[in-house]
Formats: C-alpha cells, structure tokens, sequence
RNA sequence: GACCGGGUAGCUCAGCUGGUAGAGCAACGGACUUUUAAUCCGUAGGCCGCGGGUUCGAGACCCGCCCCGGUCACCA
C-alpha cells in the first residue's frame, strides 16, 4: 500500500508515533534483555512469592481503563496478561501505556501474581517499547471459548501476507513447528543409519528424475540454458557411483505446473539411495522411518486426520500394482488393449484419452480407479515397466519394475526403486522417453548422456527413495491444503 | 485451461425486486486503579476489484478484464 492511501488507523499510528519520539523515547529498540519466555514466566508463579521477570513480545489485547491498563503479550512461547498501573509504571511509564497500539513490540519487567479471577499476570513496574507497529494487526477478540471473533480469515491475504497470518494465528506457527520436527526426524533417522546429507546443484543442464515440465533459466557467463531442478535423483546416483554408499538430500524440487491444494510450483522432496539395498529393503525403511516418527510424535502409530483415523503400524499393506487394478478396475493389464483401457477411461469421465499413449493409459487407469481407495499406509509394488524408465526390470517378470510407491490418504507421498544401473538398459529407456517426447509428452525425460556415463562406471545395486515432505506435513498436521504447510506458497505476483 | 463461488470500512461480514452505503470489532475524543470478546457516552472512517453498457437512477442488472478460493484437468 502507498503512501498516498495509508488509512486513517495507520495515521493514528503515525501519530502516536510522533508523540512517542516527542517523549524523548525510541520507538524502535536495539533489543531486550529478556529474563523469561511468556511460559517461562506463566510457570515462574508461586502463591507465596512474586518471582521478577523479564519479557517480551507483542501486544495482542489491550484493555485500558483509565489509570490501569491490561493488555496480553504474545511471545514465541505463549501469552501472559500484563497489568500496568499509573502509580506502579510511574507517569512517563503510563504515558508511553496510552499510546500503546496492538501489535506493538514491548519489553516489559514486573511481577508475576495472580488477578483476583485467577490469571496469572505480570503486574509491570517498567515498560519499554520495543517497536511500533505502523499498521494494525489482523487480529480478533478472542473470546471465553478461545473462539477468535473478526480475526484475518482471507485465505488469499493469509498467504500473501504470512507475516500477519502468523503474527496473530499461534496454531500457524505450530504447523511450521511440526514441519520442522517433520525435517528434524527425518535427518537424524538417516544420519543414524550411516547416510550422509549431500547437496547437489539446483540449476542443471538437464533436466530429469521424475516426470515434469521444467522452469528453464539462463546463465550469462556461460551463455546457457539451464534447468531448475525437478528431482535430486540422476545427481545423487552419480555421488553412489563415487563411493559415497549412503546418501540423501532434502531440498527444493521445482515442477513448472499448475497450483492447486496438492501443488505448488516449488516443493520439497527427501530423496535417499543406499547402495547394496533393494527395494524390499527401502519398503522396510520407509515404513520404519515413518512408523517411528509417528509414533514419537503423537506416542501411538494410530492418528485421526481429516475425520478418519490412519494406522500407521508395521506392517503396511503390501499390493501388486497388477492386483490392484485388477481389483478396483477389473482391468487385466496383461491381456487389456488400449481401447479396452481408453472405454475404462472415458466410463469414469477423464477427458482426452484419444490423444493418450499406452503408458498413460496405463497410468491413468490406475489412478483413477485405485488412487483414491489408497487410505490407509499402503506400499503399491511392481509397476509396469513403460512408465517407470528409472527402475531395474522385475526379477521374474521383465514387463514389470522393482518399483513401489506409498499412498496414504488416497495420495502418493512416496516413489522408490530398485534403481536401474544396467547403463545399455538405461540407454534404451532412455530412447523410448525420447520417442515419447517426439509424440507430444512434454514431460518424457530427457536423454543424459552423463548420467549413463556414470551407469557405465558401474554402480553398485542401489535401493532409492523419494518422499514429498510437504505432502507428508499435511498428513500429520491435518491440513487439507498444500499452502498451510508452505511459508510462502506461490500465487500470482500482487 | 474449464466450471462454480467470492472481491463492500483496518478486520469479519450484511446490503431485499435497481431508489440517500450499513453492523460488530478495530480507530479517534471523553469517563473508568483487578479487566479479559471490559463497559458507558460521543466522533470519524468507503474508487462497493477495474473498465464499459443498460437505466431518470447501478454495490445490485448486462458485457469484458483482474485477483482469490473450491472443483475438475495436468502433476507429486
């Protein structure tokens, strides 16, 4: 907002401003020597004692009357009432209280003691602002129910404006926790396991690992395209072809596609690839990876989400990708035909399946009938070969892959292999993405000649693993859409 | 990209069949030394998303556009 439209509150604002400064006090401070959290201090109280503290944080209700004023601060922590006095602040102190704004930054010492209806309070001998808040909050009332009254509820501004959205939305906060207990979890589970965390380039030559549409940039220098990554996967085999037999990387994938709840344009995946393991070996660490946070977080592997409960104990459903086909869609996939799939297709209305080569038929087919059946932790083996160009060939059965994927809540969060490091093999793979490109898939991969350069030095049998952590944060915090679990999401430039 | 819903005060929202733009909270002034959705009295605050049209008259109706959300499509 400019200038020229600053709103009458923000003047008012301004205003209290000036009268601060005209106090002879600064109204953005250089810090606080803080002595307490607000739960530090809520925990300090004693019936028998009055324990000084410290605090600091920002006003979210104020409640004055007259020469008493009563206002909450909301720390990282948690809040605490504040109850300042004229006779106790002094009058330079009770002047700086009346012009108090919600959502200002204050620094404040006293004791803490309980209110005559049992709150516990910091009656304020000292009061020190810390920072003035030019524009107000979005903040409601909350009233005895904890039932927030006229709070920012816009989800577009929520996102735009994160800053406000957490600033007043404690439980927004809590999710980010979560997430980070999420990252946490999962960085020590490897790092016991041996692996080791690797970084690798975000800006690539080429492009590949997964199946997408890429954001293409360009390096001045070098006078190159270059790619944003859309999966870690081709880099981090080339670091098991070194020598380096257990690694992973959480980071940003970047797929140049369309935003919805379950989508934004940057997103984070875990990869990790363990040489000498396949990938019953991988199932079995996924689903120890997974049941053990769950149940560390919450102290049972059985958790209700989004009104259903989701049992997270060992041993998953374990199912043929064949099995489930034929089970939900009745589609022998051996024996079906591609106009066979295509009527299966259109009797469940997915548009456009003329234009769709078999390998999205294929895939098509199973997500729209399987998919969504996919509640509860289910790990899906033994894909068809055509859509899986990245993994060995079956033991058994060459038309199918050591691949599998884990759903949960109907989604996928998970996709893994037994990775295929047979380099002719992957050359060939590689030419039938290529072929598909020429049809029209935009998102076949690309041909990476380094990549089977590397296969070529050998590389070990190796086990690998992707996981979209953001689609795993929204499980575990209940939240439906992709946006609540990303900082910043991605919307339409303001 | 398609369809549906939405965009009105700082925030949350109402606004009928077209007839002077509203409420609560927040703000501002006043009263109030244990309040807690504080209370009481008073005041102010609007490009009704943007542009065009119909009409004596449009927040409302029509057309176009922008933005958001949901659903679907693509994808993870």
């Amino acid at each position: 907002m400019s200038v020229e439209t600053r709103s009458f509150v923000e003047e008012a604002r301004r205003e209290k401003l000036r009268q601060i400064s005209a106090l002879g006090l600064s109204p953005f401070a250089y810090g606080y020597h803080r002595t307490h959290t607000a739960r530090e201090a809520l925990a300090a109280f004693r019936p028998d004692s009055s324990p000084v503290v410290r605090i600091a944080g920002r006003l979210v209700s104020l409640r004055g009357h007259g020469k008493t004023t009563f206002a909450h601060l909301a720390d990282a922590s948690d809040k605490i009432q504040l109850y300042f006095r004229a006779d106790e602040v002094g009058s330079a102190g009770y002047e700086l209280v009346k012009l108090l704004d919600l959502g200002d930054l204050v620094g404040v010492r006293g004791e803490v003691f309980q209110t005559k209806t049992g709150e516990t309070t910091v009656r304020v001998r000292e009061v020190e602002l810390l920072t003035k808040a030019l524009r107000p909050p979005p903040i409601g009332k909350e009233d005895a129910e904890g039932e927030q009254h006229g709070a920012l509820r816009d989800p577009e501004q929520r996102y735009r404006r994160r800053y406000a959205d957490l600033a007043v939305h404690p439980k927004v906060r809590e999710v980010f926790a979560l997430r980070a207990r999420v990252v946490a979890h999962i960085r020590r589970f490897l790092d016991a396991r041996g692996y080791l965390e690797v970084e690798t380039p975000v800006l690539q030559p080429l492009y590949g690992g997964a199946m997408a549409r890429p954001f293409t940039t360009h390096h001045h220098t070098l006078d190159a395209t270059f790619y944003l990554r859309i999966a870690t996967e081709l880099y981090l085999k080339r670091c098991i072809v070194g020598g380096m037999e257990r690694v992973y990387e959480i980071g940003k994938d970047f797929r140049n596609e369309g935003i919805d709840r379950l989508h934004n344009p940057e997103f984070t995946m875990l990869e990790f690839y363990e040489a000498y393991a396949d990938y019953q070996d991988v199932m079995n660490l996924i689903e120890e990876m997974l049941a053990g946070m769950v149940h560390e977080f919450y102290g049972t592997h059985a958790i209700e989400r989004f009104g259903k409960s989701f049992d997270f104990s060992p041993p998953w459903r374990r199912v043929t990708w064949t099995d489930l086909l034929r089970e939900h869609a009745g589609i022998e996939l051996r024996t079906a035909d591609d106009p066979t799939l295509r009527r299966a297709l259109e009797r469940r209305a997915v548009a456009d399946t003329a234009a769709m080569p078999r390998t999205r038929l294929i895939d098509e087919s199973f997500k729209t009938y399987v998919e969504p059946n996919l509640e509860q932790p289910t790990l899906v083996t033994d894909y068809p070969i055509e859509i899986s160009p990245l993994a060995k060939p079956k033991r058994g059965d060459l038309t199918l892959t050591e691949r599998f994927e884990l759903f949960v809540h109907g989604r996928e969060l998970a996709n893994a292999f037994s990775e295929l490091n047979d380099p002719d093999d992957q050359r060939r793979r590689f030419e039938a993405q290529h072929a598909a490109r020429a049809a029209g898939d935009e998102e076949a991969q690309q041909l990476d000649e380094d990549y089977i350069r590397a296969l070529e030095y050998g590389m070990p049998p190796t086990g690998g693993l992707g996981l979209g952590i953001d689609r795993l944060v929204m499980i575990l915090a209940g939240e439906p859409s992709i946006r609540d679990v990303i900082l910043f999401p991605m919307l339409r430039p303001e």
